[in-house]
DNA sequence: GGCTGCGTTGAGACTCAGTCTCACTTGTGC
DNA sequence: GCACAAGTGAGACTGAGTCTCAACGCAGCC
Protein backbone atom coordinates (compact mmCIF):
# COMPACT_ATOMS: atom_id res chain seq x y z
CA UNK A 1 0.00 0.00 0.00
CA UNK A 2 2.67 2.21 0.54
CA UNK A 3 1.75 4.71 2.87
CA UNK A 4 2.19 4.34 6.42
CA UNK A 5 0.86 7.76 7.25
CA UNK A 6 -3.19 6.53 7.76
CA UNK A 7 -2.37 3.90 9.99
CA UNK A 8 -0.62 6.39 12.30
CA UNK A 9 -3.53 8.97 11.52
CA UNK A 10 -6.03 6.14 12.58
CA UNK A 11 -4.06 5.22 16.11
CA UNK A 12 -3.73 8.81 16.63
CA UNK A 13 -7.42 9.32 16.07
CA UNK A 14 -8.66 6.69 17.95
CA UNK A 15 -6.19 8.25 21.02
CA UNK A 16 -3.95 5.38 20.98
CA UNK A 17 -0.02 7.15 21.70
CA UNK A 18 2.03 6.97 18.83
CA UNK A 19 4.93 5.07 19.67
CA UNK A 20 8.45 3.97 17.73
CA UNK A 21 7.44 0.12 17.60
CA UNK A 22 3.66 1.05 16.39
CA UNK A 23 5.31 3.55 14.20
CA UNK A 24 7.72 0.60 12.69
CA UNK A 25 4.41 -1.86 11.99
CA UNK A 26 2.70 0.52 10.56
CA UNK A 27 5.65 0.99 8.23
CA UNK A 28 5.66 -2.95 7.37
CA UNK A 29 2.37 -3.07 6.70
CA UNK A 30 2.60 -0.42 4.62
CA UNK A 31 5.81 -1.94 2.46
CA UNK A 32 3.59 -5.04 1.73
CA UNK A 33 1.10 -4.98 -1.29
CA UNK A 34 -0.70 -8.55 -0.50
CA UNK A 35 -1.98 -10.10 2.41
CA UNK A 36 0.77 -10.92 5.22
CA UNK A 37 0.61 -13.18 8.53
CA UNK A 38 1.23 -11.70 11.72
CA UNK A 39 4.63 -14.33 11.52
CA UNK A 40 5.83 -12.39 8.07
CA UNK A 41 5.58 -9.33 10.22
CA UNK A 42 8.00 -10.59 12.80
CA UNK A 43 10.51 -11.93 10.38
CA UNK A 44 10.58 -8.78 8.53
CA UNK A 45 11.32 -6.39 11.62
CA UNK A 46 13.59 -9.85 12.58
CA UNK A 47 15.45 -8.71 9.26
CA UNK A 48 14.85 -5.17 9.16
CA UNK A 49 16.66 -5.06 12.96
CA UNK A 50 13.58 -3.02 14.09
CA UNK A 51 13.88 -4.15 17.57
CA UNK A 52 9.77 -4.88 18.18
CA UNK A 53 9.02 -7.69 20.11
CA UNK A 54 6.77 -10.34 18.72
CA UNK A 55 4.32 -9.92 21.50
CA UNK A 56 4.02 -5.94 20.04
CA UNK A 57 3.23 -7.06 16.05
CA UNK A 58 0.54 -8.97 17.88
CA UNK A 59 -0.64 -6.56 19.80
CA UNK A 60 -0.71 -3.86 17.25
CA UNK A 61 -2.46 -5.87 14.36
CA UNK A 62 -5.12 -6.58 17.52
CA UNK A 63 -5.58 -2.77 17.82
CA UNK A 64 -5.29 -1.95 14.14
CA UNK A 65 -8.15 -4.89 13.56
CA UNK A 66 -10.46 -3.05 16.10
CA UNK A 67 -9.81 0.05 14.03
CA UNK A 68 -10.52 -1.38 10.88
CA UNK A 69 -6.78 -0.30 9.71
CA UNK A 70 -5.86 -4.33 8.76
CA UNK A 71 -8.16 -7.01 8.60
CA UNK A 72 -7.85 -10.44 9.27
CA UNK A 73 -8.34 -13.15 6.19
CA UNK A 74 -9.25 -17.04 6.71
CA UNK A 75 -7.14 -18.71 3.74
CA UNK A 76 -8.18 -21.40 2.76
CA UNK A 77 -5.32 -23.38 3.82
CA UNK A 78 -6.48 -22.08 7.22
CA UNK A 79 -3.89 -19.71 7.84
CA UNK A 80 -4.79 -16.32 9.56
CA UNK A 81 -3.56 -13.63 7.35
CA UNK A 82 -4.04 -10.00 7.54
CA UNK A 83 -4.58 -7.05 4.24
CA UNK A 84 -4.00 -3.61 5.46
CA UNK A 85 -7.12 -1.58 3.67
CA UNK A 86 -9.51 1.18 4.06
CA UNK A 87 -11.59 0.89 7.48
CA UNK A 88 -15.23 0.58 6.02
CA UNK A 89 -17.13 -2.83 5.66
CA UNK A 90 -16.24 -4.29 2.71
CA UNK A 91 -14.50 -7.66 2.07
CA UNK A 92 -11.63 -9.57 -0.46
CA UNK A 93 -10.72 -11.21 -3.66
CA UNK A 94 -7.21 -12.98 -3.02
CA UNK A 95 -5.15 -13.97 -5.54
CA UNK A 96 -4.03 -17.40 -4.78
CA UNK A 97 -0.97 -17.41 -6.31
CA UNK A 98 0.83 -13.92 -5.46
CA UNK A 99 -1.27 -12.78 -2.53
CA UNK A 100 -2.23 -9.85 -3.95
CA UNK A 101 -5.43 -8.39 -2.56
CA UNK A 102 -8.49 -6.45 -3.69
CA UNK A 103 -11.42 -4.51 -2.13
CA UNK A 104 -14.92 -5.56 -2.69
CA UNK A 105 -17.62 -2.84 -1.65
CA UNK A 106 -20.60 -4.54 0.51
CA UNK A 107 -23.44 -3.80 -2.21
CA UNK A 108 -24.30 -7.10 -3.79
CA UNK A 109 -23.99 -9.14 -1.14
CA UNK A 110 -26.55 -6.95 0.87
CA UNK A 111 -29.61 -8.74 -1.18
CA UNK A 112 -28.34 -12.11 -0.38
CA UNK A 113 -27.73 -11.53 3.61
CA UNK A 114 -31.44 -10.37 3.97
CA UNK A 115 -32.76 -13.25 1.46
CA UNK A 116 -30.89 -15.58 3.75
CA UNK A 117 -32.55 -14.49 6.79
CA UNK A 118 -36.03 -14.02 5.57
CA UNK A 119 -35.30 -17.49 4.22
CA UNK A 120 -33.39 -19.05 7.93
CA UNK A 121 -35.07 -16.87 10.43
CA UNK A 122 -32.17 -16.00 11.66
CA UNK A 123 -30.86 -12.32 12.73
CA UNK A 124 -27.68 -12.20 10.54
CA UNK A 125 -25.39 -9.47 12.44
CA UNK A 126 -22.25 -10.33 10.99
CA UNK A 127 -20.71 -12.05 7.99
CA UNK A 128 -17.67 -12.74 5.93
CA UNK A 129 -17.42 -13.18 2.06
CA UNK A 130 -13.55 -14.08 0.81
CA UNK A 131 -13.07 -14.71 -2.98
CA UNK A 132 -9.93 -16.69 -3.93
CA UNK A 133 -8.89 -16.80 -7.65
CA UNK A 134 -5.83 -15.67 -9.83
CA UNK A 135 -5.75 -11.58 -10.51
CA UNK A 136 -5.33 -10.09 -14.05
CA UNK A 137 -1.36 -10.43 -13.29
CA UNK A 138 -1.28 -13.91 -12.62
CA UNK A 139 -3.53 -15.04 -15.01
CA UNK A 140 -1.62 -13.19 -18.11
CA UNK A 141 1.78 -15.23 -16.93
CA UNK A 142 -0.37 -18.43 -16.94
CA UNK A 143 -1.82 -17.69 -20.41
CA UNK A 144 1.61 -17.15 -21.73
CA UNK A 145 2.75 -20.69 -22.54
CA UNK A 146 6.73 -19.46 -21.43
CA UNK A 147 5.39 -18.57 -18.11
CA UNK A 148 4.43 -21.63 -16.88
CA UNK A 149 7.20 -23.15 -16.06
CA UNK B 1 -27.32 -34.57 12.92
CA UNK B 2 -28.59 -37.34 14.14
CA UNK B 3 -27.14 -40.52 11.57
CA UNK B 4 -23.19 -41.42 11.45
CA UNK B 5 -24.68 -43.67 8.65
CA UNK B 6 -23.80 -41.09 5.83
CA UNK B 7 -20.58 -40.22 7.38
CA UNK B 8 -19.84 -44.02 7.12
CA UNK B 9 -21.29 -44.58 4.00
CA UNK B 10 -19.36 -41.69 2.47
CA UNK B 11 -16.01 -43.06 3.32
CA UNK B 12 -16.68 -46.77 2.33
CA UNK B 13 -17.97 -45.21 -1.16
CA UNK B 14 -14.64 -43.20 -1.61
CA UNK B 15 -12.70 -46.17 -0.86
CA UNK B 16 -11.48 -45.79 2.26
CA UNK B 17 -11.24 -48.50 5.43
CA UNK B 18 -14.24 -48.64 7.96
CA UNK B 19 -12.59 -49.06 10.78
CA UNK B 20 -13.57 -48.91 14.31
CA UNK B 21 -12.12 -45.56 15.05
CA UNK B 22 -13.86 -44.03 12.27
CA UNK B 23 -17.31 -45.31 13.02
CA UNK B 24 -16.88 -43.75 16.85
CA UNK B 25 -15.60 -40.60 15.15
CA UNK B 26 -19.16 -40.68 12.85
CA UNK B 27 -20.39 -41.03 15.58
CA UNK B 28 -19.35 -38.02 17.59
CA UNK B 29 -20.47 -35.86 14.95
CA UNK B 30 -23.40 -37.07 14.36
CA UNK B 31 -24.21 -36.32 17.89
CA UNK B 32 -23.35 -32.60 16.87
CA UNK B 33 -26.42 -30.09 16.17
CA UNK B 34 -23.98 -27.61 15.69
CA UNK B 35 -20.68 -26.51 14.85
CA UNK B 36 -17.70 -28.05 16.94
CA UNK B 37 -14.14 -28.08 17.57
CA UNK B 38 -11.30 -30.80 16.79
CA UNK B 39 -10.35 -30.24 20.43
CA UNK B 40 -14.36 -30.76 21.31
CA UNK B 41 -14.52 -33.98 19.41
CA UNK B 42 -10.85 -35.39 21.32
CA UNK B 43 -12.42 -34.46 25.00
CA UNK B 44 -16.11 -36.24 23.83
CA UNK B 45 -13.97 -39.65 22.81
CA UNK B 46 -12.28 -39.09 26.03
CA UNK B 47 -15.67 -38.89 28.12
CA UNK B 48 -16.87 -41.77 26.29
CA UNK B 49 -13.93 -43.54 27.07
CA UNK B 50 -13.84 -44.41 23.01
CA UNK B 51 -10.23 -44.97 22.74
CA UNK B 52 -9.89 -42.74 20.07
CA UNK B 53 -6.14 -41.07 19.90
CA UNK B 54 -5.90 -37.38 19.20
CA UNK B 55 -4.10 -37.76 15.79
CA UNK B 56 -6.89 -40.60 14.45
CA UNK B 57 -9.58 -37.45 15.02
CA UNK B 58 -7.58 -34.81 12.86
CA UNK B 59 -6.91 -37.39 10.25
CA UNK B 60 -10.34 -38.20 10.53
CA UNK B 61 -12.11 -34.91 10.48
CA UNK B 62 -9.49 -34.05 7.38
CA UNK B 63 -10.21 -36.98 5.54
CA UNK B 64 -14.39 -36.24 5.89
CA UNK B 65 -13.41 -32.94 4.85
CA UNK B 66 -11.99 -34.03 1.78
CA UNK B 67 -15.02 -35.72 1.00
CA UNK B 68 -17.21 -32.61 1.93
CA UNK B 69 -18.84 -34.55 4.73
CA UNK B 70 -17.70 -32.18 6.93
CA UNK B 71 -17.20 -28.70 6.89
CA UNK B 72 -14.29 -26.14 8.20
CA UNK B 73 -15.37 -22.46 9.55
CA UNK B 74 -13.82 -20.01 10.88
CA UNK B 75 -15.55 -18.39 13.87
CA UNK B 76 -15.06 -14.21 14.64
CA UNK B 77 -13.31 -15.39 17.54
CA UNK B 78 -10.43 -17.26 15.02
CA UNK B 79 -11.32 -20.20 16.21
CA UNK B 80 -11.76 -23.29 13.51
CA UNK B 81 -14.73 -25.23 14.04
CA UNK B 82 -16.66 -27.79 11.88
CA UNK B 83 -19.86 -28.49 11.02
CA UNK B 84 -21.25 -31.65 9.57
CA UNK B 85 -23.12 -31.50 6.34
CA UNK B 86 -24.23 -32.51 2.63
CA UNK B 87 -21.60 -32.82 0.10
CA UNK B 88 -22.56 -30.23 -2.33
CA UNK B 89 -21.28 -26.60 -2.43
CA UNK B 90 -23.45 -24.28 -0.06
CA UNK B 91 -22.53 -21.83 2.74
CA UNK B 92 -23.59 -21.84 6.18
CA UNK B 93 -25.49 -19.23 9.05
CA UNK B 94 -24.19 -20.08 12.54
CA UNK B 95 -25.89 -19.11 15.47
CA UNK B 96 -23.51 -16.98 17.84
CA UNK B 97 -25.23 -17.53 21.05
CA UNK B 98 -25.96 -22.05 20.55
CA UNK B 99 -23.90 -22.64 17.39
CA UNK B 100 -26.81 -23.87 15.41
CA UNK B 101 -25.58 -23.97 11.91
CA UNK B 102 -28.09 -24.12 8.69
CA UNK B 103 -27.22 -24.24 4.94
CA UNK B 104 -27.78 -22.32 2.84
CA UNK B 105 -27.46 -23.09 -0.87
CA UNK B 106 -25.14 -21.07 -3.24
CA UNK B 107 -27.87 -19.43 -5.59
CA UNK B 108 -28.26 -15.85 -4.79
CA UNK B 109 -24.06 -15.61 -4.54
CA UNK B 110 -23.23 -16.73 -7.61
CA UNK B 111 -24.47 -13.39 -9.04
CA UNK B 112 -22.41 -11.38 -7.05
CA UNK B 113 -19.12 -13.49 -7.38
CA UNK B 114 -19.62 -13.44 -11.07
CA UNK B 115 -19.79 -9.27 -10.86
CA UNK B 116 -16.55 -9.24 -8.41
CA UNK B 117 -14.97 -10.99 -11.53
CA UNK B 118 -16.36 -8.73 -13.86
CA UNK B 119 -15.34 -5.94 -12.29
CA UNK B 120 -11.86 -6.93 -10.51
CA UNK B 121 -10.60 -8.55 -13.51
CA UNK B 122 -9.91 -11.89 -11.29
CA UNK B 123 -10.79 -15.13 -12.11
CA UNK B 124 -12.50 -16.46 -8.47
CA UNK B 125 -11.90 -20.13 -8.35
CA UNK B 126 -13.08 -20.27 -4.63
CA UNK B 127 -15.28 -18.58 -2.29
CA UNK B 128 -16.20 -18.52 1.29
CA UNK B 129 -19.20 -17.05 3.12
CA UNK B 130 -20.10 -16.99 6.69
CA UNK B 131 -23.06 -15.65 8.36
CA UNK B 132 -23.25 -15.15 12.18
CA UNK B 133 -26.24 -13.84 14.27
CA UNK B 134 -29.02 -15.41 16.06
CA UNK B 135 -31.08 -18.54 15.13
CA UNK B 136 -35.52 -18.01 15.98
CA UNK B 137 -34.65 -19.75 18.99
CA UNK B 138 -32.11 -17.85 20.71
CA UNK B 139 -33.91 -14.92 18.95
CA UNK B 140 -37.34 -15.90 20.65
CA UNK B 141 -35.43 -16.51 24.09
CA UNK B 142 -33.75 -13.13 23.62
CA UNK B 143 -36.71 -11.52 23.41
CA UNK B 144 -38.73 -13.21 26.47
CA UNK B 145 -37.18 -10.98 29.24
CA UNK B 146 -37.79 -13.78 31.75
CA UNK B 147 -35.16 -15.42 29.77
CA UNK B 148 -32.64 -12.50 28.76
CA UNK B 149 -30.82 -13.36 32.77
C1' DG C 1 -11.38 -69.88 8.30
C1' DG C 2 -6.49 -68.48 8.01
C1' DC C 3 -2.98 -65.57 5.88
C1' DT C 4 -0.99 -61.42 4.25
C1' DG C 5 -0.22 -56.69 2.81
C1' DC C 6 -0.78 -52.31 3.69
C1' DG C 7 -3.83 -48.71 5.28
C1' DT C 8 -4.77 -47.10 9.72
C1' DT C 9 -3.95 -46.39 14.51
C1' DG C 10 -2.33 -44.39 19.29
C1' DA C 11 1.18 -42.35 21.88
C1' DG C 12 3.82 -38.89 22.43
C1' DA C 13 7.29 -35.69 20.84
C1' DC C 14 7.39 -31.68 18.27
C1' DT C 15 6.32 -27.08 16.03
C1' DC C 16 4.37 -22.85 15.90
C1' DA C 17 0.82 -19.21 16.48
C1' DG C 18 -0.91 -16.63 19.82
C1' DT C 19 -1.43 -15.13 24.89
C1' DC C 20 0.08 -13.65 29.29
C1' DT C 21 3.00 -11.72 32.87
C1' DC C 22 6.04 -8.53 34.67
C1' DA C 23 9.61 -5.37 35.21
C1' DC C 24 11.12 -1.68 32.50
C1' DT C 25 10.59 2.23 29.14
C1' DT C 26 8.51 6.06 26.88
C1' DG C 27 4.99 9.34 25.18
C1' DT C 28 2.04 12.92 26.64
C1' DG C 29 -0.30 16.26 29.40
C1' DC C 30 0.62 19.45 32.87
C1' DG D 1 11.20 18.79 33.56
C1' DC D 2 8.06 15.64 35.91
C1' DA D 3 4.68 12.15 36.86
C1' DC D 4 2.11 8.61 35.45
C1' DA D 5 -0.36 5.65 32.64
C1' DA D 6 0.12 3.39 28.35
C1' DG D 7 3.06 0.68 25.94
C1' DT D 8 7.08 -2.40 25.46
C1' DG D 9 10.31 -6.69 25.12
C1' DA D 10 11.61 -11.01 26.83
C1' DG D 11 10.38 -15.13 27.61
C1' DA D 12 7.39 -18.54 29.74
C1' DC D 13 3.22 -20.66 28.73
C1' DT D 14 -0.84 -22.78 26.25
C1' DG D 15 -3.12 -25.23 22.98
C1' DA D 16 -4.01 -26.50 18.10
C1' DG D 17 -2.29 -29.11 14.76
C1' DT D 18 1.55 -32.14 12.61
C1' DC D 19 4.75 -35.85 12.37
C1' DT D 20 6.95 -40.24 13.34
C1' DC D 21 6.99 -44.92 14.17
C1' DA D 22 6.01 -49.34 15.81
C1' DA D 23 1.89 -52.01 16.38
C1' DC D 24 -2.67 -53.18 14.94
C1' DG D 25 -6.52 -54.76 12.23
C1' DC D 26 -9.40 -54.52 7.88
C1' DA D 27 -10.27 -56.53 3.56
C1' DG D 28 -9.05 -59.24 -0.29
C1' DC D 29 -7.32 -63.62 -1.49
C1' DC D 30 -6.64 -68.49 -1.15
Amino acid sequence: MGDPTSIVTALDVAGYRLTEPRRSVAGLIADRTGHFTAAELVRDARVRQLGVGRATIFRTLEVLEDLGAVERLDLPSGEHAYVGCAPAHHHHVVCSRCGLTDEIDDEGLRAVVADVARRTGYRVDDHRLELFGLCPACLDRAATPAATA
